[in-house]
DNA sequence: ATTAGCACTCAATGGTATCGAGTGCTAACA
DNA sequence: TGTTAGCACTCGATACCATTGAGTGCTAAT
């Protein structure tokens, strides 16, 4: 990816490089070749784009391109193929982020905007409605909330010797973890624990949870090691909910509509790679630097299995905090520009929605 | 699917229909069938299976096979190939149930008894297994547990104005809800509204929570509907939790390991078909009568996209209570032997993992 | 009743001819 | 000097045809 402080020196290379014809021409040809999938001939550059140039003229500058790497040949009587250079090219310099249409905007705020009270439901559904509105694949993962902090902690007896811990953050995620306790602890008790591990807990983030703060429990309250060791048990268990990450995919059967697909083994080559949650939870998260929406291109994604294809991803916060990320994966002839605005909007929507959901939680 | 009381007469007129002799070709065609996924040919079964026939013989009564119904031409000079028909007599009267090997019997067992708490987890892990042993797709619903009790509810203040509802289960199922209360409720009548809630439901059913219930509440504590009414929502939305349920697919690319899913149309309807998982979820829970194991061949699922498939399917229960089910589907010439004898172990393997969890929760 | 023998069928395979979209190169042109 | 018309060439795709071989049904002999 092209840091946008650079941006400006890479100009001047590529207008060195490349005249406003050629680029015009590298345009036309993936823009065709990202509508048909079939390699792009002069001739029909020649006719369908406006360029004023003969057929014979595009062909010579179409080898150019192809010498400088942004254009391949399938065998030497076809038409011109982008390349991952030449997609890369169209991506930072290229193609146009036309405006999302209004029907996807709809399309993204019905779905986003129904009373959703789990944190995870939301990126679910911001999966779901990604998959619908750009055809391919989109995958998400939940939200790892390790740098969250406790808003609540309680013991709460269920029958005699069982009890439920229960921990509550500030981003309103509520998980709970069944133990067994001493028979003889009475729930006026344990409501005395509840209390002082809310004072002792209350504002820090889950991962400050440290041997320091045990032990000043220990030090202010007459607890036995039959019932601490269990409630901290239950503690931790919670905490490993909350911050354990899955992976959702959605639109899974898309690929099935594009015809870089249509071979068995390349079909079962991606579905497979889509069973692999850790090495797909590695890629969506891998590379994620600034808080822009990242675009790798076939190869550029190092893992076997999906080079011809591109992935589109963007990360999503509550407040300052990256939590997660969403992103989108289709063959590298791929609609950049709609994905890209897509990706764009539901970001700031997820992000607002998050928002929402931790602050309004006062509904 | 033939009850076990008809069976003794179904016999009888199979013996009419079909002497041993037939019966042996016919399994040998299928058993060959299945293993190969190549029409059969008479010269095949004569040098394969020592019947002690010469082919000629072997044709005619194949002829006859096909005639009745059992077997089927794609067409005039190829070999048989088994019809739902055919696969049907195979199931119920044919084939052999052999013992289940030694790996896979451990497979499941090191697979299953692995330290599980939540009841879900633990259908989750069994369709993994039974995906992984049987290389067919597996799918299962997670438990409806409609009918279990209330074992505990709870309001717990979590800051001013907030509390979360929790209910607990006989089967040790926990579910919580976040709701909003009046700012002047002080946590002591929290800890009173919870004392009678669990006095007037622990043991009702999750389905018995009615008007009458709520009244009894009314009269005896009083509250205002400001507090009354998120509560009852927040157990009324913990309930519907529970009950929901879903399917857990694993699996879904080993069709690609059969010939049958070579065709990219073939293949892509299978899987958009298990993306529809309302349609799966009928499928895999209608017709259960008793507590065996049930087969549905090709056509007889009723439901497009699946003709040419096969499902295998058991319930698992709590106790007498069918809570779920768990089935294999794959391609028509399913290895039907090993599937079910699978398929019997994991349902009992599942009942005796949930018995020990509801029951020796006390760990 | 069984089977050897034989003519027949038909998908699969491989070879060949044809077609056409597209290229590179050359020569003519503005 | 850049552009373009024209032309020979390339090569995958398609269609056609002959061949092969596994398998069948039928008949006649055992």
């Amino acid at each position: 990816m092209v840091s946008s402080a650079n941006k400006g020196v890479m100009k001047v290379f590529l207008d060195d490089m490349l005249d406003e014809r050629k680029k015009r021409i590298l345009r036309a040809i993936i823009d065709d070749y990202i509508g048909t999938a079939e390699p792009v001939g002069s001739r029909t550059i020649a006719r369908k784009h406006e360029l004023g140039l003969s057929s014979a003229t595009i062909r010579n500058e179409m080898a150019d391109l192809e010498e400088m790497g942004f254009l391949a040949q399938p065998h030497s009587s076809a038409g011109r193929v982008p390349s991952d250079k030449g997609y890369r090219l169209y991506v930072d310099h290229l193609m146009e982020l036309n405006e999302l249409p209004v029907e996807d905007i709809e399309g993204i705020k019905s779905a986003m905007e129904v009373k959703i009270n789990e944190l995870s439901q939301l990126i679910r559904q911001a999966s779901m409605v990604m998959s619908r509105i750009t055809r391919y694949t989109s995958l998400a993962t939940t939200p790892q909330l390790k740098k969250s902090t406790f808003k609540a902690v309680q013991v709460v007896p269920i029958e005699t010797g069982k009890a439920l811990v229960i921990v509550v953050t500030d981003a309103g995620v509520v998980r709970n973890c069944l133990i067994r306790i001493p028979d003889a602890i009475l729930p006026d008790f344990l409501i005395k624990v509840s209390n002082l591990l809310n004072e002792k807990l209350v504002g820090l983030t889950l991962g400050q949870v440290d041997r320091k703060v045990v032990g000043e429990i220990q030090d202010e309250i007459i607890i036995t090691k039959e019932l601490l060791m269990p409630i901290l048990k239950g503690i931790a268990e919670c905490i490993s909910q909350i911050d354990s990450h899955e992976v959702f995919l959605d639109g899974t059967t898309n690929i099935f509509n594009y015809p870089e697909f249509r071979d068995i083994i390349k079909a079962k080559e991606f579905l497979s790679f889509l069973d692999q949650k850790e090495i797909l939870c590695g890629l969506l998260e891998s590379n994620l630097p600034n808080d822009s929406v990242v675009v790798k291109i076939g190869a550029e994604n190092c893992v076997d299995g999906i080079k011809e294809c591109s992935l589109v991803k963007a990360t999503y916060s509550l407040g300052d905090v990256v939590i997660g990320s969403i992103g989108v994966i289709g063959p590298t002839r791929m609609e950049y520009p709609r994905v890209i605005s897509s990706m764009n909007y539901i970001k700031k929507k997820i992000n607002q929605e998050l928002k929402k959901l931790v602050e309004g939680n006062t509904e």
